[in-house]
DNA sequence: GGAAAATTGACAAAAAGCTGACGGTTTTGC
DNA sequence: GCAAAACCGTCAGCTTTTTGTCAATTTTCC
């Protein structure tokens, strides 16, 4: 899981980072509006923890941003607790819960959790392609029925893909579906998982498409125009 | 077994959560019907009482609200004995069982024992997997017919896992659901407990699927290779 | 044929899991 | 009421598995 920290007050800001990275979350983390709409826009977040008040652009304007561009991800606003209307604020523009200043850091986690829940309970959780099952809810994935064993960083390539199956997926997305930001971005990990994957099922669900990256899809039928 | 008591009589409340206690569940409480909703919402319990008279929100809201929000665990709601009609609207908002105020312990708890039962698909209060048997009721536990002594956190672990054979259960829900709210996240402690628990039943039992947690199935048969 | 891109096997560092031991508590037995 | 036994959570050291890098090799496309 992947969350997005946006909060201006440095202590703050390393607070949550630090519980958060704790809680198992990979954490990317921004010191005001700009940088944390930047973010938000260009990365994919499970979940994003807003704090309205912040410098160069409020959080309210960040979040209605997001919400005009059609981003979905879950969005936490932090206020303070005697700004009953900017929560409101808050609500109108998209968010999908609030935390009152100060709090309890137990608290926050607890409303991740449940917010992060809640969001994937949308997905279904069995994923299908050709031979190939996958089910994100058991991590397990079977050929022809018969279970094969991934370990967790192919499952989680090989669950990507799945969801995107049938169109060409780049080694960059791959990278920042997988990794936090700051990944070295040129290494051929990616090759690397994908090499192993192609071992573990059939390998010519897995075409590759030279220049622009994999694509995964029932037969070998390279779905690649470009 | 985590489970949560809604109860706003501090003597009920706490009698409650002494005789759950005692009988071995974890327990979390609240209040009011706020801080109730806000715990169901967030925190993943295997059952729920809940009262239906309570302050600042009450019991039939906050259930009506859990079922809005699909949360799907089993409640059973305290009634007083002369409140037909407020049992009935209860069962219809959603909750699985009711007890009439005042009520002999044993009968909750046998109740609560049934809905834990039933949510997991169980019929019986045995369950069974390969060689081991393991009887909720008598909280005893036999391979092969001989009996096996457990402590009464290896029951429970043990009894987790036999609720959800088959799949991979994760250490974190582990966690969640043997101890309550405050416990230290990251501990060895269920790996320590898994650990003791393969010294007591034939170890191939209990797979460790890596990076995510552990599964118990018949035969060997990791059945899932993540 | 040659350059760029992709694949592969080997390897070392890091992560995840296992285990024995220990101290502090609680429970048991007398 | 006391001593012994059982239990629980933590820790540190050790083993196993996974992951990322590198360099050598193969493929692809002009």
């Amino acid at each position: 899981m992947r969350l997005l920290v946006v909060e201006d007050d440095p202590d703050l800001n390393r607070q949550l980072v630090a519980a958060l990275d704790d809680a198992g979350y990979a954490v990317d983390t921004a010191l005001d509006g700009e940088e944390g709409h930047f973010l938000g826009d260009t990365e994919p977040y499970d979940a994003v923890i807003l704090d309205l008040g912040l410098p160069k652009m409020d959080g309210i304007s960040v979040l209605e941003q997001w919400r005009r561009d059609n981003h979905k991800m879950p969005v936490l606003i932090l206020t303070a607790r005697d700004r009953w209307s900017e929560k409101v604020a808050g609500m109108d523009a998209g968010a999908d819960d609030y935390v009152a200043k100060p709090f309890h850091m137990e608290e926050l986690l607890a409303r991740i959790r449940a917010l992060v829940r809640r969001a994937a309970g949308h997905a279904t959780s069995e994923l299908e392609c050709g031979p190939l099952r996958l089910d994100t809810k058991m991590a397990r994935v079977t050929v022809e029925g018969v279970p094969v064993k991934l370990t967790s960083h192919e499952f989680r390539l090989l669950a990507y893909m799945m969801h995107h199956q049938g169109r060409v997926v780049s080694r960059t997305e791959l990278v920042e579906h997988l990794y936090d930001q700051d990944f070295d971005r040129d290494s051929n990990t990616i090759e690397v998982f994908i090499g192993r994957l192609r071992k573990k099922i059939p390998p010519e669900l897995i075409g590759t498409v030279r220049g622009l990256g994999y694509c995964l899809s029932q037969d070998g039928t390279e779905a690649a125009p470009k």
